[in-house]
DNA sequence: AAATATTTTTAGATTTGTCTAAATATTTAA
DNA sequence: TTAAATATTTAGACAAATCTAAAAATATTT
């Protein structure tokens, strides 16, 4: 079965709100496709008919087995391009995710099974997150945003979420990037903002707004 | 500037269509893109506002200079694209044309850009087709029909145009593929079939239409 | 140069995906 | 437990891209 750019899209975005299990809303799904409630039910009433996710009026919605199915093949078509993006054409982070929209709708299977033998068949994209396998398997993920790690632990940044210019921009100013090693000393109590030691180094103090945008996992991963 | 999908496979088609100069008709058009009269005129009037194409109804339809760039860019995507998959993914030449299609669409000027660096700036597609460059130049191609091929003179195949899965039978049968070595022996007069001696061995005969198909390039090239 | 045939354009309908504004259902608060 | 606030759905409109059927222009024939 073949589904449209934004049928992919909607049931994409279902499948992050959902996540483990549990319901998601129509505001919800309208904030985060950047649209409106109206188009939201419109969108769910044809997937519903199509079997891919559950709905029932006023009750939100949540995917059916095959709705699963068709977000886990978006979701490994997008993380395998953000993979061949930085590690074959050397696209900074902040870039491949914006790419990578455009190429994970490109449908031939045959393609993906290609790319994921040429790229060797990698477990995780550029930000850190698993890549499904052809059977939709994927391995755990060990990443946390920074507001989560432990005082005194090292760790690595391994990603930056939704990085726009203006993250982009501060972050360039505080020397982190993806590959720094930083470390937790402490947490204000006034405005939680956090004293960061980066790369063994200097000391920085960072709001807890951007410490929630950097994730970090175990150095020894 | 961004087009549509459809808006660039209407200027490629007027491309192809149009070759050195000369005027595009609407039936043409309807034909090679497989769509009807009244869609094409449709789609002219608003290319035509957008000043990508010359248009005074009745008379047919040129790209302006604006509308010649924007295929060429199109085309370089495609030709790069087939290139990777051909090359890279080791994906079959009749396959690769297909997926290139939809990979053509795909805006990121600075994917395009990164992949042409990656693979180190090949000059010909896995069909013996130009690549254009940034500027939109390319060399050009000295592939012909096998039809006209002179008599006698070994030439290799380059590329098997429009590789229906009865085509390739056909040829499979044969035992032609690209890269294989022919030469025409001899063409009949009655049905144009053509005698032709293959791999510097067996010689078979092929009818005209399938020698149309069969484009070859110097041995020496 | 009429008559006929062909090509092209226009008019109006359809599908997909979106929206606004109004109506309805659900939740929260008084 | 009503009243107010919030969330969701419905109704109707719109833009893009397509189509069919009819009208208009051009080309061809006799």
């Amino acid at each position: 079965m073949k589904f449209s750019t934004t049928e992919e899209n909607y049931l994409k975005a279902v499948y992050y709100l959902q996540g483990q299990h549990g319901n998601v809303s129509t505001n919800a799904l309208a904030a985060r496709l950047q649209s409106k409630p109206a188009s939201i039910t419109d969108m769910m009433k044809k997937l519903s008919n199509k079997k891919l996710l559950n709905y029932k009026p006023y009750y939100g919605f949540s995917l059916t087995t095959d709705g699963k199915k068709v977000a886990l093949s978006v979701i490994r078509k997008h993380r395998l391009w953000e993979f061949f993006l930085a590690e074959k054409l050397n696209i900074g982070w902040d870039e491949v995710h914006g790419i990578a929209e455009e190429l994970e709708h490109v449908s031939s299977k045959k393609l993906i099974d290609k790319l994921d033998a040429f790229l060797d068949y990698p477990a995780f994209d550029p930000h850190g997150d698993p890549i499904p396998d052809k059977l939709g398997k994927m391995q755990k993920s060990n990443k946390i945003p920074l507001t989560n790690l432990k005082l005194s632990t090292p760790a690595k940044v391994i990603s930056i979420s939704n990085p726009k210019p203006n993250v982009v921009e501060i972050l360039k100013e505080k020397k982190i990037t993806v590959g720094t090693l930083v470390e937790v000393k402490r947490v204000f109590d006034f405005d939680h903002s956090l004293q960061v030691k980066i790369a063994a180094s200097k000391t920085e103090t960072i709001s807890k707004q951007l410490a929630n945008m950097i994730f970090v996992s175990d150095v020894d991963v």
